[in-house]
This record gives structure tokens, sequence and C-alpha cells, in this order.
DNA sequence: GCACTTCTTTGATCCAGCTCATTTTAGTAC
DNA sequence: GTACTAAAATGAGCTGGATCAAAGAAGTGC
């Protein structure tokens, strides 16, 4: 255990990120909900789109600031988080390029209700709430891949509800484990390295636990050789051993 | 306290309910994502429905059943409640005429992730998946209005997970009946009456604790006069009372 | 290298809410 | 009214996690 290590998460470069306007028809083209546009229409959208450089932990948007644009992820990662009104924080999602986030609800209010903080340095995209409503009603296809992306959400949401009601902790974490290996994994010399700067709280904060709990359990789970981590980074060992904990008994 | 009541609960009729074409057109105009087809463009939806008639507790599909329909509720209320193999129930929601439920995702599983239940005696409109989403590529504003009910859905949902991972469970359940009395409550000698027949279970189940906590929690409720409550009824006498124990210190 | 900050681990204690078991009551059917 | 049934209430005891507190790494900047 004398082994003198550094993160081994990777640090994308992202320094004079220009984004010219090959790279970023390339980005939008990879968006799912554009993917069956044909480049002039890319080009369109393009021509709508503002690019922003943001460096790591800087806030994008602030729960309850009047929403008027919708926004991509272009590189990096970004983090959506609920801050109580106790002070607590409950983590929504934490996105990956080509994952899209805002306030997409045409009528009602027009406040975003979670804070998009990014995780890693991050290159985003910016379109106006009213352009995009505008492509949606003429690009049926972008509106219905909305569509069946937000359903998804939805039932992903649904499920850690359920999560959330019935399961005990260990399970959960877990389950938020293989999730995000699975989502964010790469392979590395510890296993299923989880790409993404990941700390205790952060996990306590998608569990709906204390830090500390989170942090035992995930000492227990190390001790048992289903994970290797360190400050901030977690490497997934033995995915089976993890879906063994989640469905016992 | 020698209140010789009876439910207050009002049992709809229901009984041969027929479903005349222009019944089942002005409840299909009712729903809030048909509202803004013509007259004409409703008679062809309407040809496309089918009306099934329950009675009370009847099973409309399961949890794992290939989902093929899309169902409206034209009368009554239905249950959504997911199972877990642990063989707890959560319960996702209750549902009002004019709402719609199913499965809508285009691609990926066609399968129910929740199993629906009648909580009264109830009329529902079933229309093909396929002629529905044919209906939103034609019609633009169908498709905006699905998405923006599923937008509200998800932040509903989002809200439901912050509750459960900060909220101790007295002020769940207070939330719950608020949110209840908003939708289904109606004025009546009791205070806001609840118009749905609501078991303890059931408000344990939307909470996500135990039946004897729910119990208990709605003893005090009842004893500090925030509410009346009988077997499966409750009416909400004080709702500010209830807000504040939601928003506490 | 050393000082400093921030993240993580671990111990000790406490309590909200769960479980199990039993009694009470509201509502129904006759 | 009486009998019956399923829901609700309530008591007692236990425990998963929270909280508080403090010590131990892992990086960072100088």
């Amino acid at each position: 255990m004398s082994d003198k290590r550094k993160t081994p998460l990777s640090t994308h470069p992202m320094e004079g990120h220009h984004c010219t306007v090959d790279l970023r028809l390339e980005k939008l083209g990879m968006v799912s909900f554009f993917q069956d546009l044909t480049k002039e229409q890319l080009l369109e959208v393009n021509g709508k789109c503002t690019a922003i450089h943001y460096s790591k932990s800087e806030i994008i948007y602030r729960q309850g600031d009047i929403s008027t644009m919708l926004r991509v992820v272009v590189a990096g990662n970004v983090k959506l988080a609920v801050h109580t009104p106790e002070g607590d924080i409950v983590l929504m999602d934490m996105l990956q390029p080509g994952d899209f986030f805002g306030n997409l609800s045409a009528s009602g209010k027009d406040v975003y209700n979670e804070t998009a903080e990014t995780q890693t340095a991050a290159c985003i995209l910016s379109i106006r709430l009213n352009d995009f409503r505008n492509l949606m009603n003429r690009y049926p296809s972008v509106a219905m891949s909305v569509l069946d992306i937000t359903t998804n959400r939805l039932s992903e949401s649904r499920q850690r509800i359920r999560h959330l009601s019935t399961l005990p902790v260990t399970k959960r974490i877990a389950h938020i484990l293989i999730t995000l290996g699975n989502k964010f994994g790469e392979g590395n010399r510890h296993g299923l390295l989880i790409q993404l700067p990941l700390s205790r709280k952060d996990l306590a904060d998608m569990a709906g636990t204390s830090t500390t709990t989170a942090s035992r359990i995930m000492s227990r789970f190390q001790q048992d050789g289903l994970i290797t981590s360190g400050r901030q980074w977690v490497a997934v060992k033995n995915m089976n051993a993890l879906s063994e904990i989640v469905s016992a008994q």
C-alpha cells in the first residue's frame, strides 16, 4: 500500500479551445437530437449558438435565475445540483458531452430549478430558448428526439425515487457506482476508472446520505476488493460483485 | 366524537357509461395536448381511440407488459405503482381525468415500467402508440404539449427526489397532503376533502415510509386539528399549518 | 523540502423510523 | 340493531444512519 500515486484522472487540455466552425458542426451533429438534420440545417443551428468555455468548478447558472438559454455540453462535464432551503445539496445529474440541460418548459415558469456547475473544464454551447422552440416546431425529428430523452430522464428519475424509497444506503451507492462506471468508465490499470472528479460528498449527495456514511461504505467496498479509490476518484474493480450487492436477497 | 359518519367520498355513477361520440370528443378536447386541434382533427383522433370501462381496483396493465397503447383517463382515477423485487410498492402517481399514461419512448424498450390500477371506477381511452407518434409528427402542437407535460413530470419527480433525500417523514407527508389537497380537493363540511380513496398504506407508499409511521403521523395531524380523516379518506382542515410544517426551521 | 488546505477515514453516541404484535375502530352487509 | 372485515392506531423494542468530533492522508503552492 506504499503506492505513491497521483490522480489517475486525465485532465483534458481544452486551453485555447477555439471552436472552429467545423469543430462546432461536428459536435452539434453528435448531439442526439440534431443527428437527423442535414449539413445546411446544422449550419443554421450553429449560427444561433454561442460557445463558452468554462474552467473547473465554475457556475454556469444558479437555481432561481431566469432561464433564457438551452445549453449543450460540447466537452468536459457538468453537474446539476439542487440546493435546499435547509442547506442540503441534492445532486441531480452528471452530464457528458452531447447532453443538453437548462429549462425546456414552454409555458410555466422560466426559472432554472437547479444550479449547473462545471465538474471539469468544459465547453458549452448555448442557444436561445425561443430559437430552439422554433427549431422543434420546424423539424419534428428534433422535437421527437428531445421528447425521447426527456422521457428517459423521467424514468431514470423514477428509478431513483424507487431506490430512495426502498433500498438501504449500501445498495444505493453500489447502484450509483455501477451507473457511473457504465457512463463514465474507462479501462485502466486500476480497473474501470470513472473519468470524473468524484468526491465522497458528491456520492453522498447522489445517494441521499451523509458524507461520513458514504465514506464508510466506500471503505468497506475497497476492503472487499470491489473498488479502488483515492482522493476524488474511483475505479470499479468488480462490477459483478456490485450488481450482486444491489440485488441481494 | 360520537359522530356517526360514512365515507364522505362521492362515488361516481359511471354505470352504463356509453361514451357517445359527442361525449368522447368533449373529453378528448379536454386533454391538454389535443386542445389546439380543430373539431375535424379531433374526430380523426377519436376514430383511433378505444374506450374501456373499468371498475374499482382493476389492473389496466402490469409492470413488464409489452406497451403498445397510450392511454388517457376520461373519468375516474388511476394509480401508477412500481413493484420492487423485494415486494415493496412505490406509488408513482395518482391520475385525474385528462391525464395520460403509458410508455411514450419512441426507441428503447417498449415495456411498461409500472402497474396501472384503477383507484375508483374509471373510463379510459386507448390509442395505439404508432398512431399517436404519427399525430405528434403531423401536429407539432401535440408534440410540444406532450413535451411540456413530460418536462413538468420530470421536475415534479426531481422535487420528490429532493424530499426523499433531505426531508423527514413528517414533512414529506405534510407535503403530500398539500399536493393531493390541491389536485383532488373539494370543499366539504370536513374542510378540503381529498376526493379519492386514500389509505394509510397509499400515503406510506407515496412518502417512502411504513404504514405504521404514516398512521402515527396522521394521528398526530388529526389531534392537532390539521386534518380530519376516516377509513380511506382524508380532508385537510388547515392548509397553512401543513405548509408551515413543511417549511419549518 | 515544508506548510497548508481540503478530502477522507474512523470512533462514539444518539434518535427517527422500522418491525413485530395486538387492540381498536370505521364502514359494510344483513 | 348485530356480525363481520379490513383499516387504522398504538405499544415496545431494535437498528441503520445521522451527528459530532478528531485524527489521518493526498494534493498544492512556495
